[in-house]
Order: C-alpha cells, then sequence, then structure tokens
DNA sequence: CATGAATGAGAATTCATTCAT
DNA sequence: AATGAATGAATTCTCATTCAT
C-alpha cells in the first residue's frame, strides 16, 4: 500500500505540495510553484518524483492515509454508543480537513485529475475509509437513531463534511461566528440523529 | 439583473460551455474545445465573448438564474407547510444540479474560477438564491420540524446536495440502485426532519 | 496622381486615419480602431478601402500633397530672398508636420510600412517636396549665407525639422516654454545660416 | 546602474534583438523571429527575459549605455576647445548610431514602444547621454561658435543626427557619394558653427 | 453602403519535462 | 541530488479580411 519512496524529504514536498494544490487547484499549480514552495528548482523536482501526476498521487495517497489513521484511531477511542462514534467519525473528518487544510481536501477534491493507473491503486485506500463511515452509519441505523437508506445517508453526510471546506474557515473564529470544528460536528450529529 | 449581451447564439454557446465546464473542468476545457463543441473556429469564440473568463461569467450567471427560477416557481406551487416547502427546495436544487448536468454545477464547482470582477457581479444573484434557502430552514426550524444553527444547517444541507453531482448518475438509474432525484429530495428531507 | 476615389468621405476617414496613426504607429492601429473612430464597423471599412495598406498610402499620399500645397503656397507669397524663402520652408514644413499633427507625420514616421507598389507610386510625390527644399538650399548657399554640401545641409534640415515631432507638443506652450512652431523655424534658420 | 541580469549569453541575445528591432521594428519582429535569429526556440525565450518587452528594456538600455559610454571616452580624449568637443559628440553619435547599426537606434526609434515601467527605469539614463550634449552646446554658445537657445539647438542637431538613419547607408559609400560618418560629422559642426 | 458573424493565420506566452554539467 | 538552459506542444487571444444578409 506504501509507495516505492516514503523518505522525509518526500513526505515534506508531499506536504507542501498538498497545500499549494489546495489553494491553487491541481491544474493551476505550476510544477515552478511547487519547486519554489519547496525551496528547490523545477529541474531537481523531476529527481524526487517522475512527473505531476505522481505528485498528485502521493499527496491523496498521503491524505487519505491520514484520515484513515486518524479516523480509527478516534474510533478506537470513542466511547462504544453509535451516536459517540458518528460524532467521533464526524470530528476526524473534520479534523483532518480543516485543522490544517491537508492533503485529505486535496484528495477529496482533485481526485478527478488523478489519471486511470493512479486512481485504481488509490480506489482500495478510499474504500476503506468509506467503510468505517458505513459501518458507523449502519450502526446509527440499527440503533434507530438515524434513519433512512443507509448509502443516501453515508453520502449526505459525507457532501455536508466536504462542503465544509469552501465556507469554513477554522483561523478565522470570529467571522465564522466563534464555531469550532467540533461545533460543526456536533452541529452535524445534531441534525441527523433524533431521540 | 440579466446582462450586457442576450442574444439567443450566446445563450446556446453558453449552455454548451456549461455542459464542458462540468464534464472536463474549467481550466482543461481549451477555447479550442469550446469552440469545437459550438461548431465554430476558436477565433470565433471572441466575437461573442471577451475572453475565457466571460465566457464562465455568463455560464455562472446563467445556472445561478435558473435554479433562482426554478426554486421560485416551485415555492409558488408548494403546499405552504414547511416540509414541503423544504423538499420543493430539495427538489428544485437537485434538478437543476442533475438533471441536466446544466450550468448549475458550474457555479457551484468553478466558482473559485471566477476573477474578482466577476464575482463581485454575481454575488448578489447568489446570494438571492441562497437567502430562499434561509427563510425555508428558518421556517421549518420555527415549525419545529428541523433542530439546530440555521446557518449551520444551510451550509450542511447545501453540501449534502452539491456533492451529489460527485457520485451520483442521473441517467445510471440501475447503479444508482434505481434512486431518482425525487428519491434523494426525499430522503434528504427525511434525513434532517423529525415527528 | 490623385487616387482613385477622391470623395470628401473618403478625405474624412483618410484625416481620421492618419491621427490614429500618428497617436498609435500603423503597426498598432487596429482596422477595428479605424472604424469605430470612423463611427462604423470594421467590415464597412473594407467598402473605402481595399485593405489596411490602402489606407496608410492615402493618408501618406494625402500628408505628402497638402506639405507640398502648402510648401509651395508658402514660397509664393515669400520675400523671394533666400533667407526669407528658407523661412517659408521650415514655417510650411513645421505647419503640415505640428499644427494638426496630421498626415505629414505618418508620411515621414509610416514610410517604411509602405508595401512596394504603394511606395513606388508615392516615391514621386515625395521627391517633388524634396526638390522644393532642394531649390532653396541651393538658393541659400549661391547666396553665401550657408555654407557645405547641400545634399547633407538638406537631410540635416529635414531631420532636424523632422524630429521635432519627438519632442515638441504644440498645444502645450507652457511647457515648451511658449516657444511656437514659428520661434522653432525662425531659430532653425537662424543656426544653420550667418551674417 | 546595470540590471537584475547581465550574463554573457543574455548580452547576445540582447544583440541580436537589437539588430532586428532596428531592421524591423519592434512591432513586427515576432518572439519566434527573435528566437530563430538566436538559434534557439521561442519558448526558450522566456527563460532569459520575462516578456517581449524585457526584451526591448534591455535593448534600450544597452544601445543608451554604449552611447554614454562612447561619448564620454571621445570627450575625454578630445582637444578640448568647444568645437572640438561639438565634433567629439556629433562623431561619437553618429558611431553608435550607423558603425553597426545597433541598439542606440533602437532606443531612438522604439522608445515609444516601452511601457510606463521601462521607461520610467531608463529615463534617467538617456538624460545622463544628453545631458553630455547640453553641456558641449553650452559651451559652445558661451564660446561664441553657435548661437541661439540652448536648447534647440541640442534638439536640432540631435533631430539631424537621429534621421540619419533614415537616409545613410554607412555601408554603400558609392551610393552615398563616397561620404563616411565622419565626413558626416564634419559637415553638421561646420553648418552650425561660425568663423 | 452597412453590418455581424465568421475565419484562419499567427501572435505572445506557459509549462511539464529533459538533460548535460 | 541539484541546476540552468532548452524544448515543443499547447494555450489564450488578436486581427485583417470575407461575405451573406
Amino acid at each position: 500500500m506504501t509507495l516505492e519512496n516514503a523518505s522525509p524529504r518526500r513526505k515534506e514536498l508531499v506536504g507542501i505540495a498538498a497545500r499549494l494544490f489546495v489553494e491553487t487547484g491541481f491544474d493551476r499549480t505550476t510544477v515552478r510553484m511547487l519547486a519554489q514552495a519547496m525551496g528547490i528548482k523545477s529541474g531537481s523536482l523531476f529527481h524526487h518524483f517522475r512527473d505531476k501526476q505522481e505528485i498528485l498521487c502521493a499527496v491523496i495517497e498521503e491524505g487519505t492515509q491520514r484520515a484513515l489513521a486518524i479516523a480509527r484511531r478516534e474510533l478506537a477511542e470513542a466511547d462504544p454508543r453509535p451516536r459517540a462514534r458518528l460524532h467521533a467519525m464526524a470530528r476526524a473528518h473534520l479534523e483532518t480537513l480543516l485543522s490544517d487544510r491537508n492533503a485529505h481536501v486535496a484528495a477529496l477534491y482533485e481526485w478527478r485529475r488523478l489519471d486511470a493507473a493512479s486512481r485504481e491503486r488509490l480506489v482500495p485506500l478510499r474504500d476503506a475509509y468509506e467503510r468505517l463511515w458505513e459501518q458507523v452509519i449502519d450502526e446509527a441505523i440499527a440503533a434507530g437513531i438515524v434513519t433512512g437508506d443507509a448509502f443516501l445517508v453515508r453520502r449526505f453526510v459525507l457532501g455536508a463534511l466536504n462542503w465544509t471546506v469552501r465556507w469554513y474557515n477554522p483561523s478565522d473564529t470570529v467571522g465564522e461566528g466563534g464555531r469550532t470544528s467540533e461545533d460543526l460536528a456536533r452541529a452535524l450529529v445534531a441534525m441527523i440523529t433524533r431521540e
């Protein structure tokens, strides 16, 4: 599941690329911009990555991997009751999405830019993450605190969460009415659960 | 509210551009692709639009305008009870988003590509549309069928709906488990309302 | 010597073109700019002129013709003594050059943009004008008020005069230290004559 | 006084660009023509210069700098008497203008094509050159060998000299009646001085 | 005469990528 | 590893010109 090269230097470069991809979009981020942000010249970039695609692929892998790791950790630490587990997942998702505007955002918003080969490689990883959500939502429905079609609920919930990056700026707590990402997680869970 | 140039020819071109922008993304849609899809040569495009930006601007305006018109019509025809009005808005939103994968999708997903001037021009239009949602959600909260922070509910609901274009293909009813966009609207309303 | 078409409408258009060619340069003046300044659409321009070259040709012809006419008039009216005739020529030259920043400037500064055919057509006209200068300078040398190689004197004098359009703005009498174009003519004659 | 980038490669390219700008004019010299003359592909040009403007700016800077350097050298070596100094300046000016049809011609004839920023940067350099002329002409007037308004004399003299590039071809000594540029300098000085 | 739409050749510029040093 | 120079294909956009209406 891990890629050919996971040196710390490379990890650092991937983080920088992730930020640029989120700020500017993959298409509009030039190799020269990436290199400059990394403190090297554009020619040197190709010693670390075969091509621009590979950078995107690495970013998306990193983003999904982190999302998966954090979700697992939060679930492991969470109260085993369904509502708490739902909350843990929402919190984890928002954390990877908003806390450092990191690779997870790129994973979601630049997925379409992956070429076929990369996509194929990354689908299992993404599915592993989604399966976590599937479980938690199934449990919530089984417990009667959420009603409806599990598939649709999952899609709607992820949509609601993913869309936050379009309107929520975690560093601007005043502009956001003082809402923290924790508030967001709680509000979302409240919105879809009853009793 | 309509802009500089509204010839029927232009409208037709805007429709074609909308489709390409949704299929391929604004950045990856070249002027030549647009021209070819329109049946003209790339130079001729600039007879109708000053630059590529202006095409995007026209597409987004058209998309938001249509969304606004359809939402108003649905609200006017809907049962005046809060849940019905919520449902009408969701149905209207999904219709403009999914029925012909039209300009409304571009309006949502390519908004960031607008330059400052266009953005400024279009913000009021977008706000008018969002105000419709505001009203309907306020009514639902007042009626006690939805609970929570009206602002967050609106953002979550719009996120859930907007994200549908990423996973729902209305022309593939089998792959989508036979779900129609009407089903989606109903499910969303069910998910967030109680009693 | 006159061109196929000398309608007053055409003359007017030529005048407008002359102004634009001087302000912006022939290469940078687009057919659309010309048309707009003329109050018509670019397509219509080609009812009046075969192509852009023909406009330039007409402008240069007009400019040289006017310069020639005015020079002849001034010489006819001038005191027959050599210095007075020299002065009359300088005054005439500066008048066509500066008084209405007209076609004569274009004739001098855009001559290189003429195609071979136009150039051939206009060379005799330009030579007729230069011959006037030749006479006047020959007379001045014969009279001993100017010394030197007649050919070089003529080139130097014309250079000095033609270059005025690069630094002298006749409508800004303050910025120009209150110098009129009449002052310029006098100063030039004074500079090259003795006794 | 020198600018951002003065690599020898760049200097060489600037020289080639100067020649093309003089032969063809800035507007009609395409980037492809420049690249071909430089033996590279058009894309590579932008490795050395940000845009076409910057090439022009570099050419004009180079041209004025050389003119300034040569004028200073000639003045330093010249007999200190006013006529000799005038002659030295004329000779220097014609040398930079005619000897290799170099950047100084472009500096004079394409100045208008500079954008505002470049112009601002180059004005002091140009002024430094003109101040040399100012001094020499002031001295000549003070010595009584030239009469008139120093400002106008300077403008006329520079006009006469600058215009030579329009009619004088130094490599065609037959067509030019065997006149060398040294002859031109002498004739000009003779024309404007007395006794 | 005038127009609006269209054209096609070419303009400057961008950019991922290569490669000798 | 890193770099600077170069590439070539593609991109947006310009513009003189044509032509049906």
